[in-house]
DNA sequence: CGCGAGGATATTTTT
DNA sequence: TATCCTCGCG
């Protein structure tokens, strides 16, 4: 008996093919992950293949961290040595090796997007380009979409010349990238394509990785672009040992670049492959594979290929519509309950809820504070976007690479130092004459031009700078962390900046250390690596994705966005805001671009793969959207599942905003009881809403859940603020503990007289008269006041 | 040069 | 609705 014979036939053969050009092409959950580690362990363990010689690429590094122990599972020794890693983090390490040969330092940056914005805005400026007319997004998109193709910036001049506004593009780009190489800086799509610009230049460079990278897979094949093909095909060019795995009705990121042609035209670029097809799924019940089948059907363009399993059909996918998001976010929070309730050995981590654009957490993640369910959102704001993390990763960034004027420009005057713009730009100017950074320019203050009065403070500025990059040579990363705290008193600095916040966000830059010591760690014992180094910390946190961040450990119910779920599944999923014109978003149905709906539909596809037992889908017929109400009908992927497999029929109740009678009198609102008569389309059947209000009477007594929390890692995946209520103060609802005419006290407020404490709609609202600050009105889940 | 107020404006998805 | 940006004043 050996680790391979559980694999099906077709894993199997897949497995077992080891030479030459493979595809897989892998249905969702039918165990693709389960044959890449099982053909690696096979490499070493069987084919005497040394581990240095395999490279395999993952969408994520969370699924990179997976992958390898999984591999260290089987075989027990020996993963260390497989490079296991992101196309970006590959990219990286290759580029710091050898950036030296393209003109850059060893010790680049890695710009975010706010950086390139920046830098984008700043050319502009200089170029006399109104950024209102001519959108920094729109440049950043329309270069990112040109490098995604290895196009420079000379070629895409080429490419549109008609176009004045894409003329002007390909200018901005052109002064973009000298800006780029000015400031030892790649942006995130630099990092491919210097990599092939590397490889297309040095022949011995790319050789080398190629004696190198003898057996190479790469997974969820269909989502790369061309820099990553044109990557991957001149890495695999000469052993062709070359591996992909996909799924073509899983290609979601075509607005990032991915190239659906990548995987269909495969066996064109190597007529030789071998095709498996593994169709049999693993994960879910036949109910829910029918109905993902059922929806990627009306797909034109599709490898065919039919999902089944052994597993049973299992329980009939939900259906609810609702007459606002508001409901329909109550709906799902007390379903968790209920389930929960119901079978005491389910886990608050076997839901998930997906929805299609970020904006949709926020309901979600109000209800759920208010039933104190413990949650995480992936995505949206990314701990390192905050703006004190900023702050502190600018630093380091101007300490490690004194090139980087962006940076630079950017902590000058943080905190305060009395240094404003005009001062800044003139600096800049001499710099830019001079043909050096700003940094240097800051080195020789003396020969700039009309500094006169800020000239001691922009000299403390470079002094502090100094004493840090000393700093900086000879100690940890952590304690780098520390010192700019200290010399800077950043500390303070929050405190004026925002008093209410500044605990938190001090604690954050603590969590920033704690990032920075567990680097450092992993560093140290990463055989394979360089050793740890301010530059490999930085770079390790330009690369994480939010999902990445996710530790499993955590009893939480995950919310996120369905391209975020994409390789995940969970027992029970929730789609959300199943209305036409969110999902599929309206974008794509304006859009003439044929391929967007069906885009949609694979991200739709992708959704209803993640549920392994139990599916519900969710609808409103109204939202409100920036403040506005809008009415949607159901999505058309719902209605293009069977209505057998639904346990309720759902009704296309389309309509146009503006269209039939407009809502403008509250009678006709969707939240009072008078449009409920009136809208029966919306509101789902009569059935439905007597079961709703059934609900309402046995609705579980609200039991607070202490979230769990492990010491010395919080999870900051979630938005700190609602977090706060869950760990720091009361649950919100709950009456607290102090009553009318009690002295309690406030963290900035002191001490004062409870005036007044009634029931708001959400919490408790507490009127307190305070001694020194006067009378207040606050929610008692934030106010965190306490009886004295 | 800093700060606040107010208006404009945006909203798909992200390595 | 919430953020971002600009403008004007102290």
């Amino acid at each position: 008996m050996s680790i391979y014979d559980t694999l099906n036939r077709e894993q199997y053969k897949a497995c077992m093919r080891t030479e030459g050009p493979v595809l897989i092409l892998a249905g969702a959950g039918s165990g693709k992950t389960r044959v890449i580690t099982h053909r690696i362990a096979y490499l070493m363990e069987e084919c005497d293949v040394n581990p240095w010689n395999i490279l395999a690429i993952t969408f994520t590094n969370k699924a990179a961290g997976e992958m390898r122990e999984r591999v260290d599972r089987l075989i027990g020794f020996g993963s260390e040595s497989v490079w296991i890693s992101t196309f970006h983090s590959m990219c990286v390490r290759i580029l710091r090796r050898h950036s030296d040969l393209i003109g850059y330092d060893h010790n680049f940056t890695i710009y975010d997007t706010d950086d390139q914005k920046t830098l984008i805005r700043q050319i502009c400026a200089r170029m006399g380009i109104d950024t209102k007319q001519l959108r920094e997004r729109t440049i950043m998109s329309a270069i990112s979409a040109a490098k995604d193709k290895l196009q420079t910036a000379i070629n895409y001049k080429d490419t549109h010349k008609i176009d004045f506004e894409q003329q002007q593009i390909g200018d901005v780009y052109e002064e973009y990238e000298r800006q780029l190489r000015k400031n030892n800086a790649f942006d995130f799509d630099d990092l491919l394509m210097k990599t092939v610009e590397l490889f297309n230049a040095r022949e011995e460079v790319l050789a080398n990785y190629q004696e190198r990278f003898r057996y190479i897979m790469v997974d969820e094949y269909q989502d790369t672009n061309e820099a990553q093909f044109q990557l991957v095909r001149m890495l695999a060019a000469k052993h062709r040992n070359l591996c992909v795995v996909g799924d073509d009705d899983q290609s979601i990121y075509k607005f990032r670049g991915a190239d659906i042609r990548n995987i269909l035209d495969f066996e064109k670029v190597y007529p030789d492959a071998m095709v498996v097809k593994l169709e049999q799924n693993y994960r879910s019940t036949q109910t829910i594979l029918d109905a993902a089948n059922h929806v990627i059907r009306n797909n034109a363009r599709r490898k065919d290929k039919k999902l089944w399993t052994d597993a049973g059909s299992g329980a009939k996918i939900h259906f609810r519509s609702f007459n606002t998001g508001i409901e329909e976010a109550s709906f799902i929070a007390e379903d968790v309950k209920k389930r929960i309730h119901e079978n005491p050995s389910l886990h608050f981590r076997d839901f998930a809820v997906l929805y299609r654009t970020n904006a949709q957490s926020r309901l979600l993640e109000d209800r759920f504070v208010q039933e104190s369910i413990p949650y995480n959102i992936v995505g949206g704001h990314n701990f390192y976007d905050r703006m004190e993390v900023k702050d502190i990763l600018s630093y380091l960034r101007t300490i490690d690479n004194g090139r980087d004027d962006i940076n630079t420009q950017r902590i000058l005057n943080v905190p305060k130092r009395g240094i404003g713009k005009t001062t800044s730009d003139r600096v800049m100017a001499y710099a830019q004459a001079m043909g050096i950074s700003f940094m240097e320019a800051l080195e020789r203050l003396d020969d700039i031009p009309d500094i006169t009065r800020a000239k001691t403070k922009l000299q403390a500025f470079t002094d502090l700078i100094h004493r840090l990059r000393d700093e900086a040579k000879t100690s940890s990363v952590g304690d780098l962390i520390n010192a700019i705290v200290e010399e800077t008193e950043y500390e303070q600095y929050l405190k004026d900046y925002d008093e209410e916040n500044s605990e938190d966000r001090m604690d954050n830059v603590g969590e920033l250390i704690s990032k920075a010591a567990a680097y450092e760690q992993d560093a140290a014992e990463d055989a394979e690596g360089d050793g740890p180094s301010l530059s490999g910390f930085l770079e390790e946190v330009a690369l994480v994705a939010d999902i990445d961040q996710l530790g499993d450990d955590d009893d939480r119910v995950l919310l996120m966005t369905l391209h975020s779920a994409k390789g995940l599944e969970f027992p029970f999923v929730y789609l959300a805001g199943m209305d036409e014109n969110i999902f599929p978003s309206y974008m794509s149905i304006n859009s003439d671009d044929e391929d967007g709906i069906e885009e949609e539909r694979r991200l739709a596809y992708v959704g209803i793969t993640r549920a392994k037992k139990d599916l519900t889908l969710t609808h409103a017929a109204s939202r409100m959207m920036r403040g506005e109400v809008q009415f949607y009908g159901v999505s058309r992927f719902v209605l293009e599942i069977p209505e057998d497999l639904l346990d309720e029929t759902p009704r296309a109740g389309r309509r146009v905003f503006g269209e039939e009678k407009s809502p403008d009198d509250d009678a006709d609102m969707p939240w009072s009881d008078g449009y409920r008569e009136h809208r029966t389309p919306f509101a789902g059947r009569g059935t439905e809403r007597a079961k709703a209000s059934a609900k309402k009477d046995t609705r579980l007594k609200a039991v607070y859940v202490k979230p769990h929390t492990s010491e010395g890692r919080k999870p900051f995946i979630a938005k700190m603020g609602s977090l706060d209520s869950l760990q720091k103060g009361l649950p919100a609802g709950v009456k607290p503990d102090y009553d009318i005419g009690d002295r309690v006290s406030h963290v900035k407020y002191g001490e004062g007289t409870v005036l007044s404490l009634e029931k708001g709609p959400k919490d408790y609202k507490v009127k307190v008269d305070f001694d020194e600050a006067g009378q207040k009105v606050m929610y008692a889940a934030f106010a965190k006041l306490s009886k004295v």
